[in-house]
RNA sequence: GCUGGCGUAGCUCAAUUGGCAGAGCAGCUGAUUUGUAAUCAGCAGGUUGCGGGUUCGAGUCCCAUCGCCAGCUCCA
């Protein structure tokens, strides 16, 4: 198979794709010059080449075309932006999860009516159907191309680039930009696209820069593709936590405590449910349960570090003359009641846990809901040990958090935090820390990515993320290795030697905290949560008044069996009563009338499968108690 | 905190160029005794987030402030 690249014809085996080429390429010189021609032509670099000599796509629906696409789109966009607003300054445009956006420096920042503007003129050019070209010049040309365009953070960017890169611009008719490509062939290729957004954002993301407008945006090779993600993101806006929270009437943030949230009768039974299972897990795991102050004075908070580091995230006060801060994290009352006696190095590890209520001020612009707030429980939980436990305990904490997550039918993603600009402690012991993290990680055979400098200020950190409703991820779970905090606080245990030797420190959480971790329980079920969990867990509807007696007897029934029942027994129409309970989204419904009443029965109605048939009282009991005992989903 | 948008009844939303603050659902009261997702009727519900200003007149325009939403930054 011959294939002509700008102008040369090379030769390839058939069946080749410009992915399997690459990967053929004899050098990593010779790699990232084909590879530089390749994306110039191509979408995706799995796509098949064809038989003509041409570079054609054949199958966009991978992600790579799509990302392909919407890389095009914003292009398409900043094209549209640049002929409504001449002046505006380019930043960077990247495809994103689900979409793509680009950043500009305007003038006077964009409105809701600009963007559709913008997705007019956006229009016109995906009509025009401009070829997408491609070309490269040596650094100091691209420089100047850029200057003379008045393109600054363009200029920026390729100050920045390496010494050896390519730097490649593609033009599409009155619009060329700094880009390393792939692109769609043509701006016609971009069907169906959307500007969903305008927000702002730092150039290049650090808070120390200006703020540039960006525009947010989708695009897919199917309008009616598009159209399903879109009512999908709309469908999936119902079940967010907050809505369900009210409706549910489980929880609710008001406006009285921004960042504060309530919990409501039936969101508390909800949470004390979580905590008696996590009580239940930790004991099992050898766990011993601590309370400690929510509120400490300043020497302990200078002790630990925190007043020094993250003094601006903690509420203080004043008693008596004396500094006090409401505690931002369990550590150092573990630490103290740690302290309050001698230890051998036979009682280690010892694990200390605690549900700790911790406030922290985040900034106002950071909250949402319950999974980001000011004040929160974190089911702590502080593990004291010798270093050479390190590895055995880090992998048992790893164990029972991902036992956690299998419970609830939760996926995550695990991430490895490396030490941060901002840190206390020495080189060294950074070392050891993450080697001991790492070393766990990879003997459990775990997939991670590795974040670095996003550890906490005193250690590095294996962070366990979550999904809500609209795929945005959330840390729940955390392992923080520090060997920091023992120095500081002088912790010690005493080894076979009869020495004093220093401990090592492990914190962790499971939920990560149980506010957050029951908005993403919430949106994960969406309202409908697993029958041991469910605040309500079976309602009893009855048809007439006639059949109130024997509702009242199988309530009680099911309440000495330690089911959460109830009755309904106002005159209503049956199917008033289903609708509602239906609503709340109850896990059963036991319809009782003249019939059941005569035999002691109950109709069965589950809130997933419909009509169940009738069940006498006993048979229920075991049915609903052992779906409970095994926690089905 | 930053950028932009938005705050009207418990909830979802109306209210023409500045001109009498409304509807549905929920709630309450009464009637209805009903078989698996909505019985009927009536009643009540508001200092339009809060505070200033412009105007004969402000839900609507301006300023300030609080809160919410999206994103950025930061984080469990």
């Amino acid at each position: 198979m011959k294939i002509i690249l700008e102008g040369r014809e090379h030769t390839f085996e058939d069946g080749m794709t410009p992915l399997k080429i690459l990967e053929a390429a004899k050098s990593e010189a010779r790699k990232r010059a084909l590879a530089a021609r390749l994306n110039g032509r191509v979408v995706s670099l799995g796509d098949p080449v064809s038989e003509d000599g041409t570079l054609e796509i054949l199958d966009f629906s991978d992600e790579d075309g799509r990302k392909t696409l919407r890389h095009t789109a914003s292009h398409v966009m900043a094209q549209a932006v640049l002929r409504l607003r001449p002046n505006a300054k380019l930043a960077i445009g990247p495809a994103i999860e689900n979409g793509f956006y680009y950043d500009f420096d305007v003038d006077e920042p964009f409105t809701p009516d600009f963007l559709k503007d913008v997705e007019k003129e956006m229009a016109r050019i995906v009509k025009q159907n401009q070829p997408l070209t491609r070309f490269e010049l040596p650094r100091a040309e691209a420089i100047a191309f850029e200057e003379k365009a008045g393109q600054p953070y363009k200029v920026e960017l390729i100050r920045d680039l390496p010494e050896d890169a390519v730097i490649s611009f593609y033009t599409q008719g009155d619009f060329t930009d700094l880009c390393a490509g792939p692109h769609l062939p043509a701006t016609g290729r971009v069907k169906a696209f959307k500007l969903t957004s305008i927000a702002g954002a730092y150039w290049r993301g650090s808070e120390k820069n200006k703020m540039l407008q960006r525009i947010y945006g989708t695009a897919f090779f199917d309008k009616a593709e598009m159209d399903a993600y879109l009512a999908r993101i709309e469908e999936a806006k119902k079940r967010d936590h907050r809505r369900l929270g009210r409706e549910l009437d489980l929880f609710d943030i008001l406006d009285e405590g921004p960042g504060f949230p309530f919990f409501f009768p039936k969101g508390m039974i909800l949470r004390n449910e979580l905590e008696s299972y996590w009580r239940e897990i930790h004991t099992a795991a050898g766990y011993e349960e601590i309370k400690t102050p929510i509120m400490l004075n300043r020497a302990l908070w200078e002790t630990s570090g925190h007043w020094e580091t993250y003094r601006q995230n903690m509420y203080t006060t004043k008693i008596d003359d004396t500094d006090f801060a409401l505690k931002p994290m369990n550590c150092p009352g573990g630490i103290l009641t740690y302290k309050r006696r001698i230890w051998s190095y036979k009682d280690l590890p010892n694990r200390s846990g605690e549900l700790g209520l911790v406030h922290r001020h985040e900034l106002s612009g950071a909250l949402h809901g319950l999974m980001r707030v000011r004040c929160f429980t974190q089911d702590d939980a502080h593990i004291f040990m010798t270093p050479d436990q390190i590895r055995q305990e880090i992998i048992g904490v790893y164990r029972l958090i991902d036992g956690v997550y299998q419970t609830f039918g939760f996926k995550y993603h695990v991430e490895l935090s490396t030490r941060p600009e901002h840190s206390i402690g020495t080189d060294e012991m950074w070392a050891r820390a993450t080697d001991g993290l790492q070393g766990a990680l990879d003997e459990l055979g775990a997939v991670y990515t590795v974040n670095e400098g996003d550890g906490a200020f005193y250690g590095p950190k294996i962070d366990f993320h979550l999904e809500d409703s609209l795929g945005r991820t959330w840390q729940c779970g955390t392992i923080q290795l520090d060997m920091n905090l023992p120095e500081r606080f002088d912790l010690t245990y005493v080894g076979p030697d009869g020495q004093k030797h220093r401990p090592v420190m492990i914190h962790r959480v499971a939920f990560g905290s149980i506010e957050r971790f029951i908005g993403i329980l919430t949106e994960h079920f969406a309202g409908a949560f697993p029958l041991w969990l469910s605040p309500v867990q079976a309602r009893i509807l009855t048809i007439t008044d006639r059949a109130d007696a024997a509702a009242g007897a199988l309530m009680a029934r099911l309440k000495a069996a330690g089911i959460r029942a109830e009755c309904d027994l106002r005159n209503e129409k049956i199917g008033f009563k289903i609708r509602e309970a239906q609503k709340e989204k109850i896990p059963y419904m036991l319809v009782i009338g003249d019939k059941e009443a005569e035999t002691g029965e109950a109709a069965v109605r589950s809130r997933k499968a419909g009509e169940l048939g009738a069940m006498g009282a006993d048979a229920l009991v075991d049915k609903l108690t052992e779906e409970i005992r095994t926690k089905a989903l």
